[in-house]
DNA sequence: GAGCTTTGCATGCATGTGCATCTAATGTCC
DNA sequence: GGACATTAGATGCACATGCATGCAAAGCTC
């Protein structure tokens, strides 16, 4: 009884379950390239920079400003991250001295989160690690690295 | 003077951030893409068949074999989660009774997973939920619906 | 202005995930 | 056979995230 582990092949019709449409074959291997890239990102960024992904995509986001701050909801909108879960990124950076929090004069509800020297200085040295993962294994064929 | 701006040449530290990179624009394009899609299925799998992205794609993978179980090790290969993940999700789906677990006699240490007769029905469900989900969203524009 | 609704953000809580570790079984080398 | 290394899977733990909620400020209707 030989069972193929690889489930790769796809030619022929098959079972009642059907062989994976060409949408489904696009998810999977959408979810194996993100897969792949933001374990890589993620551990290249923290080893080298102690930075979380989602750390470092708002301070990307900041430094991408001229004025390099931004009110909260404003990088919500940017970053694929729910409200509470920003808050907290923005906690931790925050903590680590990479942005600081202003009350936003115009809309006392707001804070406008600044990023800061040290926090630019973080995310332009941080910025070549993401950019050679990225050219790394952005168009690479898929190996399953990491999980 | 040269107007090379294809090129992310950091020798102006106010702009050449924001020039994003081609493989910079793409790496946002597929995390807007899988946050999207992940979470419009995990909402629809959860509110129509209460069934996590998780479970259902080792549902998936189970009911896609001709005899319809594996070994735990195999599954891992084919999805995106961390030994110990999956076996939690596994633990999840045999307390739902949609998966049984199985001590392997060839190999002592490892363990079988089989579909069950409900596991089999509810992914056979479940499926049709999960490709319209992708035929409606894979190929949409993005516009950040869920966060 | 008085009330109601909406918006912006923080936080308690539940949950899913990864890492490190543990146990058991298997393989390897002598 | 005996000692060690390796592999399969489960679990304690830490942590990031989402949901629901709380609170404060702003807007809106009368």
């Amino acid at each position: 009884m030989r069972m193929h582990d690889n489930v790769a092949l796809v030619t022929d019709t098959k079972v009642s379950t059907t062989t994976a449409s060409a949408d489904v074959r696009e998810w999977r291997e959408l979810l194996a390239r993100h897969a792949d890239l933001s374990c890589a990102l993620d551990r290249e960024l923290q080893a080298g920079h102690a930075l979380g992904m989602s750390e470092y995509e708002v301070l990307e986001r900041l430094a991408e400003l001229p004025e390099q701050s931004a009110k909260v909801q404003t990088i919500a909108k940017s970053v694929h991250l729910s409200q509470s879960a920003l808050s907290r990124v923005i906690g931790r950076l925050e903590t680590a001295g990479l942005v600081e929090r202003h009350m936003c004069p115009e809309d006392r509800r707001a804070v406008k989160v600044r990023l800061t020297d040290e926090g630019l200085l973080r995310q332009t040295e941080a910025q070549p690690t993401q950019r050679r993962v990225l050219a790394d294994r952005l168009h690479s064929p898929l190996l399953k690295s990491c999980e």
